[in-house]
RNA sequence: GGAGAGGUGGCAGAGUGGUCGAAUGUACCUGACUCGAAAUCAGGCGUAGGUGCAAGCCUACCGUGGGUUCGAAUCCCACCCUCUCCGCCA
């Protein structure tokens, strides 16, 4: 959520910066919107004040045996028009907070400007991509080693799940038993457990909802409310400060949580529909920071980093891009994704999205520290991928491939596959 | 699933219709005393919003949502959550 203010004092900036994301911004009926607030709002706060006034008066003469029928009728003259004034700003609110809960961050001044993805910026390459002659994707090469197996996830639940087994469901675990121990041993990371269904103010709070329940698996619960399964772990996780005022000295806050990620709307457009790729059901091990608002971008560039950093220890071939204003996620001040070489593919493809929402989130959530004045102040919060298990299992399986269909174990990996070295039928 | 207790400020804990945004304690901040600290004493100390150049003033908030009343933390209704015990259970 943008601050109030800055749309109150600069709302042709806003417009500006939100034109570069592809959005435009209703002005007119935001001035609208806020010309009735502004009215309504004294116009019933002064008639609460009156009202008061008058009712302590009541109080005071009624204790002292006094009459105070004068007073009693004069608020009597206020019932109605107070009432309404109520009840309309109650009308009026929810429509103002929708308004300004719908509308995306803005985006930062070094982000790139575009309209969509042809508009990301590549930053660095690394690795060079092995020579592979004749290169089978994973789902030919999962399937004849055994170790994935679609049909029967077609058969248990639907499509666009997965069953693994064996050496692969082992690498998977393998996978992010690694990237678990590299972000708690060597970048200063807490582990966390946290649920995997969470209510609608969590949802609120990191900006899936309002506007994207529709991509969400919900579970219905009782007539207060219903839960949802989380599309990635930075729900809950960023969710932990929700409410809170943190002492500065707890800052910067650092957890990584292992959790599967279900996504309602993987896959809808038809793409990617062969293999693990888009999946309702997937794994991903998620970096969150909270921080102080003058280190989140210093932040950014270090979590980035932390996620590249699995990427290298497995020697997997990746590019770094920054989103352009019109490819980013709703929440996020600026993005940058890690891509992965897949050779079957002969491109690379999305393996990690590193963000900075500033104080987006955090406003959403309420999520404040205690100043050097001893003020209040919101946080900035940040999460990335590092990395989405899933597609670095294909990446592993399509890069790690030898001609003869089996599979190299990355040496990092070693000491977790039991000192297995190459991954056979 | 059954029975009971309870949700008030960072924490503890008063408050059952009227100057209550809320006593008191504790934590925290400032000052005094001290070589310094502890102890002691004095003062300060919620959040969000509105309005104003500012000082300030105003509104809302005592689990959530309704209701009664001139006036609700306090009374009524519904719901949610937490805790204890019993049952069931990985």
């Amino acid at each position: 959520m943008l601050d109030i203010q800055l749309l109150r004092t600069n709302l042709p900036f806003v417009a500006e910066r939100l034109a570069l994301r592809g959005m435009t911004l209703d002005t007119a009926a935001f001035e609208a919107l806020e010309a009735e607030r502004k009215h309504l709002q004294t116009q019933t706060q002064d008639m609460q004040a009156k009202r008061n006034t008058l009712s302590k008066q009541i109080g005071i003469l009624k204790g002292k045996g006094e009459d105070a029928a004068a007073e009693m009728s004069e608020v009597a003259g206020l019932g109605d028009a107070l009432k309404a004034g109520e009840t309309a700003l109650a009308e009026l609110m929810p429509r103002f907070d929708t308004f300004l809960a719908g509308i995306p961050n803005l985006p930062h001044e070094s982000v790139p400007p575009g309209n969509d993805e042809t508009g990301n910026v590549e930053v660095l390459r690394w690795g060079k991509p092995r020579a592979i002659a004749v290169p089978r994707d994973h789902v030919d090469l999962g399937t004849a080693l055994g170790g994935l197996d679609f049909d029967t996830a077609v058969k248990i639940t639907g499509s666009r799940f997965v069953v693994m087994k064996g050496a692969i469901a082992r690498l998977h675990r393998a996978l992010t038993q690694f990237m678990l121990d590299l972000h708690t041993g060597e970048h200063g990371y807490t582990e966390v457990y946290t649920p995997y269904l969470v209510n609608a103010e969590s949802m609120f709070g990191t900006g899936q909802l309002p506007k994207f329940e529709g991509e969400q698996f919900m579970v219905p619960r009782n007539d207060a409310g219903k839960l949802y399964l989380i599309p990635t772990a930075e729900v809950p996780v960023t969710n932990l400060v929700r409410g809170e005022i943190l002492a500065l000295e707890t800052l910067p806050l650092k957890f990584v949580a292992h959790t599967p990620c279900f996504r309602s709307e993987a896959g809808s457009y038809g793409k990617d529909t062969r293999g693990m790729i888009r999946q309702h059901q997937f794994d991903k091990v998620e970096l969150v920071q909270m921080v102080r608002p003058d280190q989140s971008w210093e932040a950014l560039e270090e979590l980035t980093g932390h996620a590249e950093t699995v990427l290298q220890k497995l020697e997997l071939p990746y590019r770094k891009v920054a989103l352009c204003s019109g490819d980013m996620g709703f929440s996020a001040a600026k993005t940058y994704d890690l891509e992965v070489w897949l050779p079957a593919q002969n491109t690379y493809r999305e393996i990690s999205s590193c963000s900075n929402f500033e104080s987006f989130q955090a406003r959403r959530m309420q999520a404040r520290f205690r100043n050097e004045k001893n003020k209040p102040e919101l946080l900035h919060t940040l999460n990335g991928s590092g990395l989405a298990v899933g597609r670095t299992l294909v990446a592993v399986l399509e890069n790690y491939q030898r001609p003869d269909g089996t599979v190299e174990v990355p040496a990092i990996l070693k000491p977790y596959m039991g000192g297995l070295d190459v991954i056979a039928s």
